[in-house]
DNA sequence: AAAAAAC
């Protein structure tokens, strides 16, 4: 059984009635008992005119009609230019979705590995082990290797893991940037369990046997820069770990903290944590470091940043963990800094760095649109853009939405309203306690809440199966947030699709932007560049260098005279890569679109008007005598 | 300026 996200051409039922019943016993808040709120909030809707109810605004365009707001004056001008142009292209990506994506009833396991046949591979640093292609060539242990297959159903490593795993194997150190979706988690737990494997020898097991030590020694940390991504890797570890004997414990704020310290006393071999709270249960002495010999950081350019890097800086340093060399350390992430990198390098001793995939062009799988949208009208253009959806049948059909604003209050006023308007949504922000952001998640993964609005807190690791479209409502400040954002979609192997709100406010991040979309090869509105000021782009992170993501130290200095490794078996130049696969368009087979089409047929609508000539130069010239330096240091806005 | 992370 399967199914496509968007099942029917958008045209032909664009203005057909929403229908909540359909085949499926889903009923939406809305409909539901006004009284039973499936919410722990209370809507506003009671203070709200009655017009404001149910029922209201559901079609006909939204001419003049529902919202609460309408449309300003100069709509249709506005309608003309972008809207109209827009769902032409919204429409094309509907069909194309409709032609090859097909994606399994039930959450699958699987992993397309068609999706990353052909992914260039680069590493650095001195004696860097060979990669393996199974995981039978891999010694995990009879347990684990029996997790991997029988219980995980995972049948062949992917690229990040063949590479990661036996570099982690020998012992080495390691920075590795992967794309979104490829399987970081295993590949760095793999190692891990196996490692905490060797080290348990009968008598130091038994140690703490026979009495409850106050104190936990785990032998592996793994730091994770929000609760949940620290709750999924958890859930990930103990599946790759059942009946091998080893404990994983897991510590993070929010949650009551007598659970995660009784837990502790049954012994921990690898705990998993949020700097917070792990600062927190070290102080009071129920977790000691001491015995680390495995840290890892997932989304670690993440946890180096401004704001986290003095707590881990502390628990890395300061709390008795092992100094680099005496433990083996492991970054991943998706994106990686340049200054994150040579931040990083403290923490690291001889490390390998390994790049999979073109950093910061997250997938090719992901089909990335960017529509221009004023702050006034986004809220008309997004529920048109459910609408749509929902009109080609794909609610009720397990493909969720995902919607990113920039506040934590944005998120709630934005949930608020799709409910009221007749969209299930829920919102998770920093703001909500623990319970309601883990409930908030669930309804979503669930179905129940097809819609889910987040901030940033969402943006990263997150493996949420059956994400089939990702909008920026909000657009980040940073291009590594967009990577990461729509990396909530396209994961494992499977397509999805991104769109994104832009307007003149957005302008920091048009260069980077128009980037990374050329950069997969998609096509960037050609409108976007007048918005490209010279100032930030992606120069902050990758350079200009094609191949983003790559070793600090091999471009910088000569002082660790890095060995450069490249695997890519197709070469995979920007240049000759569409060439490359001839008539078969240069996309994976499943991936569900074929851009040289695509290309095409939104070639031939224009946005707006070509931007003048000047703008052109600023493509990948750097804009010559824009100083980056001076308008960052001016501030933003 | 915003977001995240302990109580």
């Amino acid at each position: 059984m399967s199914y496509s996200y968007f099942s029917d051409s958008y045209a032909a039922t664009a203005e057909k009635p929403v229908r909540h019943s359909g085949r499926s016993n889903y009923n939406p808040p809305h409909l539901r008992d006004q009284n039973t709120r499936p919410f722990g909030y209370s809507y506003r809707s009671e203070s709200q005119p009655p017009n404001n109810g149910r029922g209201r605004g559901r079609r006909g365009g939204g001419r003049g009609g529902g919202g609460g707001r309408g449309f300003v004056p100069g709509y249709s001008e506005l309608d003309r230019q972008f809207r109209e142009p827009y769902r032409r292209t919204y429409d094309t990506v509907v069909e194309k979705l409709n032609e090859v994506e097909v994606v399994d009833e039930k959450p699958s396991m699987g992993i397309n590995f068609d999706a990353y046949e052909d992914i260039p591979v680069e590493t650095s640093g001195s004696d860097v082990p060979k990669p393996v292609n199974t995981f039978a060539e891999i010694d995990l242990g009879e347990a684990l290797n029996d997790n991997i297959r029988n219980r995980c159903k995972y049948v062949k490593p992917t690229p990040i893991q063949r590479h990661a795993i036996p570099v982690a194997l020998a012992g080495r150190d390691l920075m590795a940037c992967a794309q979104t979706g490829s399987g970081k988690t295993a590949a760095f737990c793999f190692p891990i369990i196996c490692g905490v494997l060797n080290l348990q020898s009968p008598p130091e097991a038994a140690a703490g046997f026979g009495r409850r030590e106050m104190t936990a020694y785990p032998l592996a940390l793994v730091l994770s820069p929000t609760r949940e991504l620290c709750c999924q890797i958890h859930e990930e570890a103990k599946k790759f770990c059942y009946q091998t004997g080893v404990k994983v414990a897991v510590a993070y704020g929010g949650a009551p903290i007598g659970h995660q310290l009784r837990s502790f006393e049954k012994g921990v071999d690898i705990l998993v944590a949020t700097p917070g709270r792990l600062t927190d249960v070290i102080e009071r002495s129920r977790v000691s470091l001491k015995r680390v010999k495995y840290l890892a950081l997932d989304e670690a350019d993440r946890m180096l940043d401004m704001g986290f890097e003095p707590q881990i800086r502390k628990i890395v340093e300061c709390l008795d963990m092992p100094p680099p060399g005496r433990r083996q350390t492991m970054l991943f992430s998706a994106t990686f800094p340049e200054q994150i990198q040579r931040l990083a390098s403290d923490f690291l001793s001889n490390y390998i760095f390994l790049s999979v995939g073109r950093v910061g062009s997250s997938t090719d799988l992901i089909l990335q649109k960017v529509v221009f949208v004023d702050d006034m009208e986004k809220r008309d253009c997004l529920r048109n853009l459910l609408r749509d959806q929902k009109a080609n049948g794909n609610l009720g059909k397990n493909a969720l939405t995902l919607v990113f604003v920039e506040t934590k209050r944005g998120a709630d006023s934005l949930e608020r309203w799709l409910c009221q308007i007749g969209f299930p949504a829920t919102a998770i922000h920093g703001d909500k306690v623990q319970y309601e952001r883990e409930r908030a998640l669930n309804i979503f993964k669930n179905g129940v809440t097809p819609i889910l609005v987040a901030t940033d807190v969402a943006s990263r690791g997150l493996d949420i199966p059956r994400v089939a479209h990702v909008i920026n409502f909000d657009l980040p400040k940073d291009i590594d947030s967009y990577v990461h954002r729509i990396g909530r979609t396209g994961r494992a192997g499977k397509s999805g699709l991104a769109t994104a709100f832009f307007n003149a406010k957005n302008s920091s991040i048009a260069k980077a932007l128009s980037e990374l979309i050329k950069e997969a090869h998609q096509e960037s509105p050609s409108w976007l560049a007048q918005y490209v000021d010279g100032s930030s782009s992606g120069d902050r992170c990758y350079g200009s260098s094609k191949f983003g993501g790559r070793d600090y130290r091999s471009s910088n200095s000569n002082s660790y005279a890095a060995d450069n490794n490249s695997y890519s078996t197709t070469g995979y130049a920007a240049a000759d890569y569409g060439g490359a696969n001839g008539g078969s368009g240069y996309d994976h087979p499943s991936s569900g679109y074929d851009t040289a089409d695509y290309g095409g047929a939104s070639g031939s609508v224009e946005y707006a008007p070509p931007p003048p000539a000047e703008f052109s130069d600023c493509y990948g010239g750097g804009g010559g005598g824009h100083g980056y330096e001076s308008i960052v240091a001016g501030g933003w806005e």
